[in-house]
DNA sequence: TGTACATCAGTGAACGCGCGTTCACTGATGTAC
DNA sequence: TGTACATCAGTGAACGCGCGTTCACTGATGTAC
C-alpha cells in the first residue's frame, strides 16, 4: 500500500467514524477526541489528512450529499410516469432519506452563525443534487419556461417542501406532526405542481 | 423599589444585552461573560436571576416571537382586502422581520441535536403567534374545513413558506437569491392560495 | 540478499483557551426597638 | 429620629471541564549500496 493509499485510506476510516458518531450520538458529541478513537488512530493523526475538524465534518456533509443524490435519481417510479409522479416519488424519497439519516440530514443544514471562511467550491457544488432532478423534471413540464426561471422555479420548490420537512422532523410545536408529513407534502407537491407555480 | 422589581429589572437589563449582542455578533458570541458585561452586572448575578444560560436564551426567544407575533399581527393591509391579499401581507411582513432580525430569528429555528431536557411549556406556547394568523385566514376562506384540519394546513403553510425564507437568508448554493426572494414567495402563496390546498 | 541509513506517517502528552457555573464574601437595604 | 442588627441580592475570583490543536518523538517503511 502506498503512502498515498495510506492516507485516504486514514482519512476514510475518520469520515466513517464520523458518520457513525454523527448518526448515533449527534453533532455535539464528534469530537476530535471521539472520531479518532472510534477510528482506532492517535488524536494527532487526524491533522495529517485533515486542515480542521470543520473540513472533516465538509467530507462528511458531501459523502451525505452524494448518498442522498444517489437516492433521488433512483427515485423515479417508472419512465412512463406523469411529471407529478414522478415528483411525489421524489419528495417521498427524500422524506425517507431525512427520517433515516436524520441527524446526517439535519447537519447538512446546520448555519454556522459565526463563520467568516469561505465555503470550497468543491462542497457548494455538491449541494446541486437537492436541486438538480427537480428542476430536470421541471424544464420538461415547462418547455417554454427560460433555463433561469427553471432553476429558480425548482429552489423554490426544493425549499418549500424541504421546510415543511425540517420544521416536522425537529419536532417543533409548529411543525406538522409526523404521522401527516407524508400526506401534507403530497398535496402540497400536487398544489405546486398543478398551479404550475405561475410566473405570478 | 421593591426586591422582586430590582429582580425582574436585572431580568430585564440581561435580556436586553443578550439581545443586542446576539443580533450584532451572533449566537457565538452570547456568553454569561458577554451578557453579564453588558448588562453592567456582575457575572455571578446572571445565576440570581435565571437558572441557566439556556433558559435565558429561551426567554429572549419568547419575546422575538412576541415582536414577531405583534408585526404579523398588524400586517393586514385593509380590513375589506381579500384574503390573498392578506396572506400575502402576511408573508411580506414575515419576510421584512427575518431580514431585520436575521440573527435573533434564525436563533428561533436553530436546533439542539444534543439537548435531553424538556422544553417549557411557557416556551412552547409562544411559538403559537408564527400560526394563528394564517389558520385564522385560511378558516375564513374554507368554512367548511374542520378546525384540525385548517391547522394542519397552516402548519403546512407557514412551514413551505418559512423553509424558502430560511434558505434563502442562509445564503446556501440552493436557496433562492436574495434578490428574487419575495416575488419568489409571492407566487408560492399565490399557488396555495389559489390551489386551496385541497386536501388531495 | 543483507545492512545501514533517511524519511516521514503516525503518536499522544501537553498546551492554551473559553466556557458555564459556584460559593465565600460584602455591602446596601429593610426591620426592630 | 437614631442605632444596632439581620437579611440577602449582588459580587467576582476561582474551579472544573472539554475542546481543538500542536509538536517533539518514534518506529515502520522505503532506499542506497
Amino acid at each position: 500500500m502506498t503512502k498515498t493509499k495510506k492516507a485516504e485510506d486514514l482519512l476514510n476510516r475518520l469520515v466513517d467514524a464520523a458518520e457513525d458518531i454523527l448518526r448515533d450520538n449527534g453533532l455535539k458529541a464528534l469530537t476530535a477526541r471521539t472520531v479518532t478513537t472510534r477510528a482506532g488512530c492517535a488524536l494527532g493523526s487526524l491533522y495529517t489528512v485533515v486542515e480542521d475538524m470543520e473540513v472533516l465534518l465538509m467530507r462528511l456533509n458531501s459523502r451525505t450529499l452524494a448518498r442522498l443524490g444517489d437516492v433521488l435519481r433512483t427515485s423515479a417510479p417508472d419512465e412512463t410516469a406523469t411529471t407529478e409522479a414522478k415528483l411525489q416519488a421524489l419528495a417521498t424519497a427524500y422524506i425517507d432519506f431525512a427520517e433515516a439519516n436524520r441527524n446526517l440530514w439535519l447537519v447538512l443544514f446546520e448555519h454556522r452563525l459565526e463563520d467568516t471562511r469561505a465555503v470550497p467550491d468543491w462542497h457548494k457544488q455538491d449541494q446541486a443534487v437537492l436541486i438538480e432532478k427537480i428542476s430536470g423534471l421541471l424544464s420538461e413540464m415547462l418547455q417554454d419556461m427560460p433555463a433561469d426561471a427553471v432553476v429558480l422555479r425548482s429552489r423554490t420548490i426544493f425549499a418549500a417542501v424541504h421546510g415543511v420537512v425540517l420544521m416536522s422532523l425537529q419536532e417543533k410545536f409548529v411543525g406538522v406532526p409526523r404521522e401527516h408529513l407524508r400526506t401534507e407534502v403530497a398535496s402540497l407537491v400536487a398544489t405546486l405542481v398543478r398551479g404550475s407555480l405561475g410566473s405570478e
